[in-house]
DNA sequence: AACTATTTATAAGA
DNA sequence: TTCTTATAAATAGTT
């Protein structure tokens, strides 16, 4: 949108540069708020310049409130019975889970370039959908089982002290 | 940018504002990948849907570095002051971040085949790992705190019953 | 998912 | 730097 075609490419001439980032930087900016109000989103942009400096078009409690929004998410099945840390601790062993899985899946396309084919990735994304959906479950499971084990501990640890204070008790009344 | 000038508001009509999120989201996205490659930047963008789908964009392998960067200030800033949860939510986020990044690296190949090279893989692998490495520590971190805050839990509350019990019987003693 | 009339963004010039 | 303006690019409404 301008007086010329731009090329894609980067503008070598560091004046020049400047300005299109500041202008550029701007229509980003202005972009991302009409999005957010037009469709009732919220956008957070986040830019390094070459020359390091950091500019951001959301406050940082917008930042934190677009990411803790997508991790309560993630752990929107676990919340009914979530304790302390557990779903922090289990979303990220979920993560760790993917990158495993993506990690061997990038390996057995080394083993054979050639299958690297539209039907692959789709396959492919079929495979992450079907291993978030197994992990999710399993994750949920596990929180339970975990859960149902503290809770037996705990009431059996109690159990035993208030066992043994009834018969203490018992045994005082008994003697004294 | 089209047949009529539109009013800066909410669309209320939901089919019209998906069409319109999707298009402007779309238009976002490029704008970001354009600043990007013109002006040597870095460039990330979030964006959450009000049906709470989440959506990234970012430069290639920046996002993370990005958010790298805005953790470690936000975990300086609330050092002092707060518990630091925007840690905890970006560190979630990269691991998101990770998988997306895979699925666009992937997309990428598929564009230009030639540039599956050793080098591109090696450079991945690399990246992968330290992402792993990063996730790891986290989650350890994470677990030793939940293990901690646990077996707090269970010290303190079988100390009252012990506490109770031993006053109890204190009364019983005095009074029998 | 395409198309196109318009609006909007911006490159170059002042 | 900021403003102006010709033109490229994005997109609202339509098909």
């Amino acid at each position: 949108m301008g007086r010329k075609k731009v090329v894609m490419k980067r503008i070598e001439k560091k004046s020049y540069r400047e300005v299109t980032f500041s202008k550029r930087r701007n229509g980003l900016f202005k972009k991302a708020q009409d999005l957010s109000i037009l469709c009732d989103a919220q956008v957070a942009i986040l830019i390094t310049s070459s020359g390091g400096k950091l500019y951001s078009s959301s406050t940082p409690d917008s930042l934190v409130k677009i990411l803790e929004h997508y991790r309560s998410r993630l752990s929107e099945e676990a919340a009914a019975s979530k304790p302390d840390n557990g779903a922090e601790v289990i979303t990220c062993f979920l993560s760790h889970e993917i990158v495993v899985e993506c990690n061997n899946y990038f390996c057995r396309q080394l083993e054979d370039p050639d299958k690297l084919s539209a039907d692959d990735l789709v396959e492919w994304e079929k495979h992450l959908v079907a291993s978030l959906t197994q992990i999710r479950h399993r994750k949920n499971q596990l929180m339970l089982e975990s859960i149902k084990a503290l809770q037996e501990k705990m009431r059996s640890g109690i159990a035993r002290v208030l066992d043994y204070t009834t018969k203490l008790m018992y045994v005082k009344t008994v003697c004294v």
